[in-house]
Parts: structure tokens; C-alpha cells; sequence
DNA sequence: ATCGCAATTGCAACCAATTGCAGAAAGCGA
DNA sequence: TCGCTTTCTGCAATTGGTTGCAATTGCGAT
């Protein structure tokens, strides 16, 4: 179901080395079918192999994304997060009070970015960044910046 | 014009400390009339007072974006950027090829937003994020990049 | 103007992520 | 299967940003 095979097999086509280390950062994030962080991917291929190096992962890792293997997300505040590239995209809205992170269609943001492209010459790429915002609970509660009251 | 005494003034209102450093702080980005990261911001603020510390620097601006007095907008891959809360609102269109910032009007986004308040009950702050993807001189093929800096 | 206290700062330790380098090992050819 | 070459990994040092804490200082009370 994962098709880890498929993305080693495509490492060693493109004349990468195939290594325990890779294999086990593949595995971890094509198993678990959502977004990790780095730290996540760590700790999981730590748990078969105690000695793999957290730089070995971040370099696979960027390897990966960098072949167009896995897809990285930047959800801000310094999370970032990965998948593989079989995960479909999707936008990720942030919530920036409790940090929650909820995944919307693509669809309806479709039009927006035609219309983008149209004006600034700009084609976005919405499973690589995240919308910031307040999530329904707690829109509706907590206090929030973003105005100035003090303005003039 | 840049109108520090305002911003200072919120703050001693709210009961915080008017220092030399977050005075100078606010001068900073007030006078900037752009967004800048904290690094900038420290930078500037050095060539007046050279025994600031970059760890006050930071401290001020997040007091700042706590009091919704500047914004903070993350630009993804760990570029952050500070703007007072005068300086308008509006999208950031990042190339994520050439890196280049164009500043998009938020109004095209106002119906979208609406709708994924709707579907999602997510309220959407577009000043706080960027929006990833390839501007038109890195899109067509060329990595070379021939847009000028739309504004700031 | 001075006092006193709590907010604020500078410093230094800290943390997450990145990088240079020497040794280890994947994978090719023999 | 055995070396050889080149890549890859682990380690340790580094970077950019954050945090705990003691010393400093803004500012209201006196």
C-alpha cells in the first residue's frame, strides 16, 4: 500500500546510493499516510535503528523533496513538515492561537490562484506553504493583534 | 508621518515600559516604511545604541505583534518579517524558486476567504502568511529572474 | 527629587537545524 | 566474491533564534 519499493527504486535509478538510513526515513513517512516533522521521522526511525543520525534524516529528507519525492510544508513558526508526494495536496490552515492545522480541498482555491496568475504572473504552489489564521475555536473566544487601535 | 509617538504612547497607555531600546525599535520599522526582518531591525537599531542586544530586539518586536501595534509575516523557510500595523494589509506572493516577495492586494482573496469561513469556520489572516509559488520570470523555465520588486 | 519595586535588559546557556570533514559503505566492474 | 571509487553517514562545530536569571532601570508613589 505504500509503495516504498517505488520511490527506492526511483532513488537508485537517478544514481543515488540506497542506505538503511534512507529506507527507513521512506518507510516511516509513506507508512504513517500524514505529515511529519523531521523530529517525528527521527524518533520513528530511531526506534529500529538507535544509531541513525537526526542530520542523516534532515539530508534524506531534503533529498527527497529535492528529487520531488515528498513534498515539504512550511505550516510557519518554524514547522515544517513532510510528506511523500503520493499524500495529495492540499492547503493547510494554521491555526496561530492553538496551533492547529486543518486540511482543506484544493478546489475552491483554484479560481483564486487562475486569477493570480493572471494579475502578478504568479502560479501558486498551495501544498508548499499554510494559511494562517483562527480556527472556529478560537475565533470566537480569544483575543487576537492584527489591529491597531492606537492608529494615528 | 511614521507617527512613533502614537505607538509609544499605546504602549506606556497599556501599562508597558516606554525603553530607549523599544523606542528605537519602533523608530526602526516606523521610519522603514517596509517590512524588515529582525535582523534588519537589530542592524539599525545598533548603529544608534551599538550595546542593544539582538535578544531585546526580539523581544520588543513580538511585544509589538502581541499588541497588534506591528505584524509579523512568515514568509516560510524561516524569513520572518516585521511591518507596523499602519503599513496596510496585504498577501505576500513568494517565489520559491528566486525567493522574490510581491506584494498582492487582499481584496481577490476576501471571497475565498469567506468561503473556507464558511466550510472550515477558519478566519483567514492573509497578512500573516506568504503564499508560495513561482513568480513569472522563474515559472516560464529561466531561472533568471527579470521582475522588478513589486513595491514593499 | 528620590525611593522602591516590578518590568526589562544583557548575558550566557540552550535548542533545533545546518555544515565540513574523516571514516564507512553502497554498488560497480573484474 | 573482492576491491575500488565515490557517495553517504556520524560526529562535532556552527548558526540563528530563544530562554533563564541576575542586574539594571523605568516610572509611579512619596
Amino acid at each position: 500500500m505504500s509503495h516504498c519499493h517505488t520511490f527506492i527504486a526511483a532513488l537508485r535509478q537517478r544514481g543515488y546510493r540506497v542506505t538503511p538510513q534512507r529506507e527507513m526515513v521512506i518507510e516511516t513517512i509513506a507508512h504513517s499516510g500524514r505529515h511529519m516533522t523531521a523530529e517525528e521521522v527521527f524518533e520513528t526511525v530511531r526506534a529500529r535503528a538507535r544509531a541513525v543520525n537526526i542530520a542523516t534524516v534532515y539530508r534524506a529528507l531534503d533529498l527527497l523533496v529535492e528529487e520531488g519525492l515528498a513534498s515539504r510544508a512550511d505550516l510557519g513558526g518554524g514547522r515544517v513538515v513532510y510528506a511523500t508526494s503520493r499524500h495529495g495536496p492540499h492547503v493547510h490552515l494554521v491555526c496561530r492561537h492553538c496551533g492547529r492545522v486543518t486540511d482543506a480541498e484544493v478546489t475552491p482555491f483554484e479560481p483564486l490562484f487562475g486569477r493570480i496568475l493572471e494579475q502578478y504572473g504568479f502560479s501558486c504552489s498551495p501544498q508548499h506553504f499554510a494559511i494562517y489564521g483562527l480556527c472556529s475555536g478560537c475565533d470566537s473566544g480569544g483575543p487576537t493583534d492584527a489591529r491597531s487601535p492606537a492608529g494615528d
